[in-house]
RNA sequence: GGCCUUGUCGUCUAGUGGACUAGGACACCAGGUUUUCAUCCUGGUAAUCGCGGGUUCGAAUCCCGCCAAGGUCACCA
């Protein structure tokens, strides 16, 4: 049997870190063994829909390059891939149910629900349905779907039953069904809810493994008697742990970026978040850290999913990110880099400038700070400036190397005449480019020297040198 | 609270009864290279393996109990 994976998300919001995290390990298992991935969008809560969220995470997995073989875009055999053009489909399965007794009408109003679950909090009992509309006799039932009552139909959740089922991550779970609430399957607005339609949806695709987050654990049972009601085939389960807080919390908005949006606009690069991502959740039988998709497709086996629940941690993920930059050619930085510089630079001195700043880079959207100096004159502050020198000597310093400058041009020669001026005039070696670097750069830091003034060009510190010497 | 899952340095983890005085990575600290920063290199701090029992010649690893954290208990997914 082929196998085959998906991932499902409700279009509610921005493309979720989450989504990704599963996306990528649905992907790796799939692909590992020469399977399909599929993307289905579930919206089948018409309340917190949010227009333009599907087109956002069809972009973010193309931008992430964890593509699905299947989807509303790309579309296989199984479609519709969206929840909501499925309706009938579900419609008639759910039917199937109520005739084989696994389902029942309940036409229990939003008070009488919430009248019982106020006393069952109450007396300290788990709040679940009393099974009061099973009673109802097919004359009644009849009778109030002819008055058109509103109605939702529920799953006929047997008592005291073991559901035993066998994760693959974590071994054999055991959930009694008296834990288990007898679940609607349909709402009362025709739409059936997240329990009917994915497991109709992925026996229909064919999912062979369903493979998702950890907070799905408690509901398995149902879907299992869901999938028994139908007399279907069940899928090997793998429940991923979830991704957390500082605070060991499910990663959430109020501590982390969760939003893919934003690690785009930030400038991360998506083998750089795929490779973090992966790293939360597997680890390499080699213990490597740095490695590509292919490469974990390759090694990927389910001993080694980690069961603990990672925090995650943007420190690393910046470090992450700094090798996968650092290891790129030229060219590729440049055009990497491209849509987040703001200044116009030509080809040949965007390489240049881009080869100075190349290691010192950990996400694209600090590149502008990083060579701001090089189109903007530089706002210097007096104190800096002389933090190791007095204001004549500064200028002192200033014009003779101005002079050498001059003289020589910019080049390595340069740097040694400046450094054999230094140590005759018994300057510190440091201090004394300090100022130098400071006059020409604005700051501190900035990158090599001689580097730098090469792109600069000579008229251009004559410029900013001379500026400092009449102002100071 | 019931049920379920998880529990090794601050964080991510390796570890599947003896090679563990518990290894690696991020972060942090120190030193080296360097005119600054960064990179790179070297070294260091940091986990009595959640706690308590047991099994065993021997336990992070097996068993039991407890504790803690997280998840879940919707006409949300």
């Amino acid at each position: 049997m082929k196998v085959r994976t998906r991932i499902a998300p409700s279009p509610t919001g921005d493309p979720h870190i989450g989504t990704l995290y599963l996306a990528i390990f649905n992907y790796a298992l799939a692909k590992k063994n020469n399977g399909q991935f599929i993307l289905r969008i579930e919206d089948t809560d018409r309340e917190r829909l949010i227009e333009g969220s599907t087109e956002n995470i069809l972009y973010s997995l193309k931008w992430a390059r964890i593509e699905p073989d299947e989807s509303i875009l790309k579309k296989g055999k199984f479609g519709p891939y969206i929840q909501s053009e499925r309706l009938e489909i579900y419609k008639k399965y759910i039917d199937r149910l109520i005739e084989n007794k696994s389902a029942y009408y309940c036409f229990c109003t939003k008070e009488r629900l919430e009248k019982l679950r106020a006393d069952q909090t109450k007396n300290k009992v788990q709040p679940k349905y009393d099974k009061h509309c099973l009673l109802l006799t097919d004359k009644q039932i009849k009778e109030k779907l002819g008055n058109n009552t509103p109605f939702v139909i529920r799953l006929n959740v047997p008592q005291n039953e073991e559901i035993v089922f066998n994760d693959l991550v974590r071994g054999e779970i055991k959930i009694n069904t008296n834990t288990i609430d007898d679940q609607v399957l349909l709402k009362s607005d025709g739409y059936p809810t997240y329990h009917a339609a994915v497991v109709i949806d992925d026996h229909l695709m064919k999912i062979t493994h369903v493979m998702r987050g950890e907070e799905w654990i408690s509901s398995t049972p149902k879907h299992i008697l869901i999938y028994r009601s139908f007399g279907w085939d069940i899928p090997e389960f793998i429940h991923l742990s979830l991704l957390r807080n500082r605070d060991k919390s499910k990663i959430s908005k109020r501590y982390n970026h969760t939003s893919l949006n934003w690690y785009i606009k930030e400038g991360f690069l998506p083998e750089a978040l795929v490779n973090y991502l992966i790293l939360l959740g597997w680890s390499h039988p080699e213990g490597k850290e740095i490695f590509n998709i292919q490469e974990f497709i390759n090694k990927f086996s389910f001993d080694r999913i980690n069961k603990g629940g990672p925090i995650f941690d943007l420190e690393k993920l910046k470090w992450m990110n700094g090798v996968y930059i650092r290891s790129k050619s030229i060219s590729e930085i440049k055009k990497l880099s491209k849509p987040f510089i703001k200044y116009k630079i030509e080809n040949k001195k965007l390489e240049e400038i881009l080869k100075t700043i190349q290691e010192r880079l950990k996400v694209f959207s600090e590149i502008n700070d990083l060579i701001s100096f090089f189109f903007e004159e530089p706002n210097i502050e007096k104190s800096i400036l002389e933090e190791n020198y007095s204001s004549s000597e500064v200028k002192e310093i200033l014009s003779q190397s101005l002079k050498i400058i001059k003289k020589n041009g910019i080049n390595e020669e340069t740097e040694k005449l400046l450094r054999e001026y230094a140590e005759k005039n018994k300057y510190n070696i440091g201090n004394f480019f300090m100022v130098i670097r400071i006059s020409i750069t604005g700051r501190k830091i900035s990158p090599p020297l001689i580097e730098t003034m090469k792109i600069l060009s000579e008229s251009v510190i004559e410029k900013r040198i001379l500026n400092i010497i009449n102002k100071i």
